[in-house]
DNA sequence: TTGACAAGTGACCTTTCGTTCACTATAATT
DNA sequence: AATTATAGTGAACGAAAGGTCACTTGTCAA
């Protein structure tokens, strides 16, 4: 006993509610997938609203940790090359672990309808990568890579249409290896527009 | 009697569908708001599923006749501004009317659920938008407006960060406002970046 | 006028939902 | 060794869900 089931629930309740959403979602099939028998999750959750909330929290601090911090920002790439690269390592991450496509799933369906997750669905999807690339664009612009412009200007311009693609991905995985070959060849498109020469 | 009641039964769903979601959605609400009581819903539909394939038939149908079909694509602007006047009417039919918002927020919220729905949404958010915006800088191509490149890469280019925006709107329809002065913003920075001189 | 039918009602059924509770087993504490 | 806290069980509950059905009512065709 005493096993981590906390952290287990949250683990399950995030991919169901992914699956299915909140309201699509039951906590017999919940304590089911974890062995358990449903009375046994309120035990460690006193109604499935608190582990919709808690489950925020976690999403919230991840993102905070691992997103909003400056001193996780990407370094300033030293050639167009390497904007390429940088953006590709990133892309194949976030279409690729799970955890990260499952926390897109249950933002997008439940951004209606909770306040919390509207906020963390605008900074997932548009804000928050806005704002990384415009601290790289503005670097690569003191380092004459790019053209002098409104960094913040490209950053959207240039992280909109792989958000795209990346949306494209949690909702049809098969087209994934597609999307990304689109998303390199965007990337190279972008950068042989605004690369000076 | 007789009148109607189908389509506001749809139009109904529709709303509630869009706002809490197919499984957030009962029956006995959704008849409610048409001021009748749960059992006459089904004199129309045998069930909740019934009413939710006949919603996304009407969805694809409409979507069919107003931007899938070739004889609707809006003319080939004349001039930079023009690119510009006709982006912003499409955007602020997209973002205003009630309809299509609902329509969108409910292909978001069961892309992950319904087939049906998952092939809308992709059309809806990505490869219809591009499709038109392809043949838009393919003709302004010819007309000599915008440098020649890949159209379906500037249509990529040019639509995903409108389409962003768009879903902000959706998202936080109190950003509206913003969200299309950023969209004409955006639009002129794209003109002014692949506009020839 | 009558008969048929479409549309709507209200009571009811079954299932499933979230939640509670008395109870048990185990592990740690005193 | 006795006690206490923790984690889990299984039965049960009330509310709400989707759906059915016998019945009424208004409309129109024969």
């Amino acid at each position: 006993m005493a096993n981590g089931t906390k952290e287990r629930i949250l683990t399950a309740a995030l991919e169901m509610f992914s699956q299915n959403g909140y309201a699509g979602t039951n906590i017999r099939e919940l304590s089911a997938s974890l062995g358990l028998v449903k009375s046994g999750v309120y035990k460690h959750f006193e109604s499935k609203e608190a582990i919709w909330n808690a489950l925020l929290d976690q999403m919230i601090a991840y993102y905070g940790e691992n997103f909003g911090s400056p001193e996780h920002l990407p370094p300033v790439p030293d050639s167009p090359e390497d904007l390429v690269t940088m953006t590709m390592q990133m892309v194949n991450f976030t279409v690729h672990d799970e955890k990260v496509i499952m926390t897109r799933k249950v933002l997008t369906l439940e951004q209606f309808r909770d306040d919390r997750a509207r906020n963390l669905a605008t900074k997932h999807f548009l804000t928050g990568l806005t704002e990384i690339f415009t601290r790289i664009f503005a670097g690569m612009m003191n380092k004459g890579l790019i053209r002098r412009d409104d960094p913040s200007m490209l950053a959207f311009a240039y992280t909109m249409p792989i958000s795209a693609l990346i949306h494209l991905c949690d909702r049809e995985p098969e087209k994934a290896e597609d999307a990304v070959r689109k998303i390199e060849a965007f990337s190279r498109h972008f950068i042989a527009t605004y690369g000076v020469k």
